[in-house]
DNA sequence: TTAGTTAATTGGGTCGTACCAATTAAAAAA
DNA sequence: TTTTTTAATTGGTACGACCCAATTAACTAA
């Protein structure tokens, strides 16, 4: 993962912004000073700095410097989208907890309308419903209602569908998921989320919706998720073109 | 605007990929040609279709070539984020209903130690804090508490503040907002957001917090709002590199 | 024909140079 | 001292060279 001299550079300098190394000034070295001390090009230290800049990690003022985003250090999220998967199971797992599923549902419906134009599906066609209940160090956290194209995974039963199935397809097909729409939201707790997220009487749920697509643009899954609103953090840094 | 190569390419491209100029196989001339043909180097050309691919036009696949995304042609609206400005008045314009401020509180306050990091002051330096109630149709809907360094716009005064600020901004020191870093969660309704936003007892509210930023990096402004949580509806694109 | 191998195509990554543009710091002038 | 001018700093853009990696097309052998 990091053989390659950016993400080499983007893992280390990270780390460094998040061990306080640059905390006194809030502003890295500039980028020639890093070219010589990684001894790198300074275009692979940009490539690295555009990068961390475009997710909002820092930002960079011509003529002055580049500085540390200070709302990144105290929010580190929960989707904090690295790797080369979007799976909730992969992400979770830098957090330093570990990930479970409990499958609650697993049936083949056919598509509804709604389904037919999120993922690109014909009349007729069929889905698996999966309803899971992700878990956090044995501590539920989030109910998931998935739905995915039959003909995506034909082969997909209860025994993959209790693991990452975004972990299988990469596995099995070589795809990954690597973009996503998703919609936030929050709502009331409804009794079933009262019960499987252990929530209290007035304590609400966050709500992600959304679809997800393999690199070549399928879309391979809609999703509806229902979390413990404490574990709703989602950071978004958003840039619009003068 | 365009007087950027890459920029350049990307206007051009995008023009004759709407007008169906590769429609048939829905695939863009390779990168080496684009170069000749545009007379630029390979490497401008690369970075004008990271950006096209960066928001969902097209996909690029090593070794076959680069795409153009039919979900993007299908349904642009989808993924589009529209607008010069990324205030809460003016997106909310688009959706067809009329903005409304009601003043709450206004004041001079010491910067803290955390808003002097967030918005980059020094210790000393004063900032506004200005609490708004938010309406849509004359219906409240959310509470935003804004911190506004006094040194960016000094003459802000209690009328300013109960219209658009940032509107205020562009319109007299030509200054638009194109960049915010938000944190999305939920949290139960406390009992002034109870009583301000209407809610019933087990109704949450949805919480945003962060910095927007001026186009060349300043930031300008750390908010934090709470919201009714049937108004929270946060859409996000995410692309993850492969 | 079919299967396997090789070559060509195509995007990806890295380096280094050159120059431009915005900001800041230093120096000079008032 | 204050203001203005100049120089140094720092990120931005563009170019082109070189090689790598994944895919596809062409070729070869069974």
């Amino acid at each position: 993962m990091a053989d390659l001299v950016y993400q080499r550079i983007i893992k280390d300098l990270t780390r460094r912004i998040f061990a306080g190394e640059f905390a006194a000034e809030m502003k890295l070295p500039d980028e020639r000073h890093l070219s010589t001390e990684y001894q790198v090009s300074r275009s692979s230290i940009k490539r690295a700095l555009a990068l961390l800049a475009n997710d909002g990690i820092v930002f960079k003022k011509r003529g002055s410097g580049t500085f540390i985003n200070p709302l990144y250090l105290e929010n580190q999220s929960l989707f904090n989208y690295e790797g080369s998967n979007l799976g909730i199971t992969d992400n979770l797992q830098m957090a330093g907890k570990k990930p479970g599923i409990k499958l609650l549902e697993f049936a083949v419906i056919p598509a509804t309308k709604t389904l037919q134009r999120d993922l690109f599906l014909q009349s007729g066609e069929f889905v698996y419903q999966i309803k899971r209940l992700r878990l956090l160090d044995d501590q539920p956290f989030m109910i998931e209602e998935s739905f995915i194209p039959i003909k995506v995974v034909p082969e997909l039963n209860q025994e993959i569908a209790g693991h990452s199935i975004f972990n299988y397809l990469q596995a099995t097909k070589k795809q990954a998921v690597t973009k996503s729409f998703l919609t936030i939201g929050a709502a009331p707790a409804t009794a079933e989320d009262q019960k499987l997220l252990q929530l209290k009487a007035n304590e609400p749920v966050g709500t992600m919706a959304g679809i997800f697509f393999l690199d070549d643009g399928t879309p391979i899954e809609y999703s509806f998720m229902r979390m413990h609103y404490q574990y709703l953090k989602f950071n978004s840094f958003v840039a619009i073109e003068p």
